[in-house]
DNA sequence: AGGCGCATGTAACACGTTACATGATTAC
DNA sequence: GTAATCATGTAACGTGTTACATGCGCCT
C-alpha cells in the first residue's frame, strides 16, 4: 500500500469510478499515468479494498467501474491520522530562475510568460468549478457534506494559482524595468 | 542530461560547491538525496561540464569542490530557453483532505496543525534569508546582480509559505466552527 | 487521412529512496 | 553513549514515465 493506492481509495469515497476517470481526476492531487493506476487497482481488488463491475459498451471499449469496499474504507480511515509526509515539489522553472541572469531579460520574460498562461488557465478552471460547487450546495459546504473535501481543495487550488500568478507578475515587472535600463 | 543534472549546473553558477553542499542547497528547488547526486556529478565530470579539486581535511573526510566549466555553462545556457516542463507536486495531505469527512473535525485539525508548523518554520527561515540578502545587497538586487535568481526565489518561497499558512488557517476556522456545532 | 477521446493493459526504462558502508568530531 | 554533522560512495528496491498494443467513433 503506497500513497497512490490510498489516493485511489480516497477518490472512490466520492463515488464509484472507472480506472480511466480515476486517472484523470487524481491528477491535481497526485500526478500519475494510467500505466501506474491500472495495476494498482488490480492489486487493491485482490486485497479486497475495492471491487468492480464490468459495463459493456457499444462503440466504446468495455469499462470496469470500481467502488470502495468496507475493508477499503476501514483501511483508509486508519491511514488518515498517520504521519503525513512533506509535500514533494519539483519545478524546472525554479532551477532556471536561479541562473536566469545568464540570459537576457527578454528570454527571462518569455519563460515567465508561459508559466502565466499555465496558471491563468488553471485559475479560470478552478474558479468555475468552485462556483459550480457553491451553486449546487447552495452556499459553502460544511464538514458534514460529502463535498467538503472537494470544496477546501478547490479553494486551495484557486488561491494557489492566484499566488503563482502574482509572483509571475512581480517578476515580470522587475524584468520590464530592467529592459528599460538596458535600452538606454 | 536529466533535469537534476541541469539543476546541479545551475547551482554551480553561484559558486563552487561540494556534492554535499549541492545536495543541501538544491533541496528547496528539487528534492534529491546524496545517493542520486554523487553519481550524477561523476557523470558531469566525465562529460566535461564540471571539474573538481580535492581538498584534504583533518578531522573530517576529504572533499571534492566542484565548479562549472565553460562547456557546462554553454550547455546550461542552451537549456534555459528550452520548453519548461510543468511543475510536479505530490502532497499526501491533499489526498487526506479529499476524504477528510471520514474522520472527526478534531483529527482533521491536528492534520492541518502539523502542516502549519511545517510552513511557519519555513516562513521564518526564508524571511530571514531574504532580509540578509537585502542587507548584503543594500536593497533589491537587479537583474544584473548574481543574487537576482536567489532574490526572486526567496521572495517566492516567502509568499508561497504565507499562502499555505493562510489556507491552513482558513480550513482551521471552518473546522473550529464545526466542532462548535457538533458540541451542541 | 490523421488525430483525439474513450478504455484497458503490459514491458522497458528512467528516476528517486532506502539501506549498506566508513569514520572522525562535536554536542546533549 | 548516542545522535547529529560532515563527507563520499554503491546496491537494491520502489515509484513514475514512455512506449507498445488494440480498437471504435468523432471531428477537422
Amino acid at each position: 500500500m503506497n500513497t497512490l493506492s490510498y489516493g485511489l481509495l480516497a477518490m472512490l469515497t466520492g463515488s464509484p469510478r472507472t480506472g480511466y476517470e480515476l486517472m484523470q481526476q487524481i491528477q491535481p492531487l497526485w500526478r500519475a499515468k494510467h500505466s501506474q493506476i491500472y495495476p494498482l487497482l488490480a492489486k487493491l481488488e485482490k486485497a479486497g479494498y475495492v471491487r468492480f463491475v464490468t459495463v459493456e459498451q457499444k462503440d466504446k471499449p468495455d469499462k470496469k467501474i470500481y467502488s470502495i469496499t468496507e475493508q477499503g474504507l476501514a483501511k483508509l480511515c486508519r491511514w488518515i491520522p498517520e504521519k503525513t509526509d512533506e509535500p514533494v515539489k519539483r519545478d524546472e522553472l525554479l532551477l532556471k530562475a536561479y541562473c536566469v541572469s545568464l540570459t537576457d531579460p527578454h528570454t527571462a520574460r518569455s519563460l515567465i510568460q508561459r508559466r502565466i498562461e499555465l496558471y491563468a488557465g488553471r485559475l479560470g478552471k478552478y474558479k468555475q468549478l468552485l462556483d459550480d460547487l457553491k451553486q449546487e450546495e447552495a452556499g459553502e459546504p460544511g464538514f458534514g457534506s460529502p463535498s467538503f473535501g472537494n470544496y477546501i481543495l478547490l479553494q486551495r487550488a484557486v488561491s494557489n494559482a492566484q499566488a503563482e500568478l502574482d509572483w509571475c507578475d512581480w517578476v515580470t515587472d522587475l524584468l520590464i524595468r530592467q529592459e528599460g535600463f538596458t535600452m538606454l
